[in-house]
DNA sequence: TGCTACGTTTAGTTCAATCTATACGTTCTA
DNA sequence: TAGAACGTATAGATTGAACTAAACGTAGCA
């Protein structure tokens, strides 16, 4: 048990669990991730009781979501019952799976819910006693939708294009950025 | 006042609730939006408390949000004390605001927390006791590195693309989707 | 000089998310 | 068949974000 090597370590994990929070997980799920994508072998979920620092129940819930979203893979052993988890380190994949999962289902809910709105609109636009302020909903509520559309496009675009890599997300954008490092 | 024109209202805002919600802003953010967005004319503070239905203290507070986000933007009249409020619509432009704004300064943050940690780790390679797990953490933490530096690269590319709009996008990713409506 | 109409600030409260503690069900082993 | 070793489910506690209520500061107006 290297002192800073632990340090750096716990430097690192805390750095993934903001980056969860930030974009919507749970702190434990970045930090979960962390602590699989730093370990030399698979580990166990009292593995991670131990090196994350929650309960087992909270490891439990936290490696499904992580699981669900192929951010992590279950690997068995024969004659072990234990679950052992290993992390995805294909990081443009896992920000494929993320969108496909999570963003286009919300993505979805939000193009229905306009829609139903518009509908609403358009259905009494002719016997409405305020038929100017109809009017302006159903103009900017297409707008909305109209973008909503594009903006779901774009993400099915991205999903579709299992290309999502390092070159080709270079290339797509033409121009070469000061990408350092 | 009619009832179904203000339920269709009612829906839409509460659809961009959750979509605000969604993307960690507060639910208000994307309710006063909304209500700006639809609104025929300029709105006020006070005008804002009655339709999205919260005081006067958190329709300040979201609203300065919003103004720094470039999502609405204030008005002033002559010889009149009050804010008026005007939703942005060129979705596109506000997509890039955020993105510069919000997403940029988290992007930044994660890169200096894994940068740091990297330090950490190479500062010690060799006069260490585990030189084999330090080797390790070296590796994956640049690997980790190289993938937020690229992505960062991404988002600044995208925000540098001030063209960043219907045709644009569509013509950075080639294939035509279906993008109907 | 008071009064009113604003927007802002802040102490305290509320509420949803997420954790802990613990009970539970199952499978393997002795 | 008992008990240990697992993963999972759940009631209750904890926490943090976001809201309310109310005080506040300032500008204009009489």
């Amino acid at each position: 048990m290297n002192k800073e090597l632990d340090a750096a370590r716990e430097q690192f994990i805390q750095g993934l669990s903001r980056i969860s929070h930030f974009w919507g997980f749970s702190k434990a799920m970045g930090a979960i991730y962390g602590a699989i994508y730093l370990s030399p072998s698979p580990l166990t979920l009292d593995d991670l009781v131990k090196q994350v620092n929650i309960t087992k129940g909270a490891v439990s819930t936290n490696v499904r979501s992580l699981e669900r979203l192929k951010i992590i893979h279950k690997q068995y052993k024969v004659g072990d019952r234990k679950d052992y988890y290993v992390a995805e380190t294909d990081f443009w994949k896992m920000i494929k799976n993320i969108l496909k999962e999570r963003e286009k289902a919300e993505f979805d809910h939000a193009l229905k819910s306009v829609e139903r709105s518009l509908e609403m609109v358009k259905s009494l636009k002719s016997d409405s006693t305020e038929m100017e302020l109809a009017a302006l909903y159903g103009e900017r509520m297409q707008s909305i939708q109209v973008f909503f559309n594009k903006l779901d496009g774009l993400v099915a675009t991205i999903i579709a294009l299992d290309e999502l890599r390092e070159g080709a997300v270079k290339k797509l954008f033409g121009k070469e950025k000061t990408t350092k490092s």
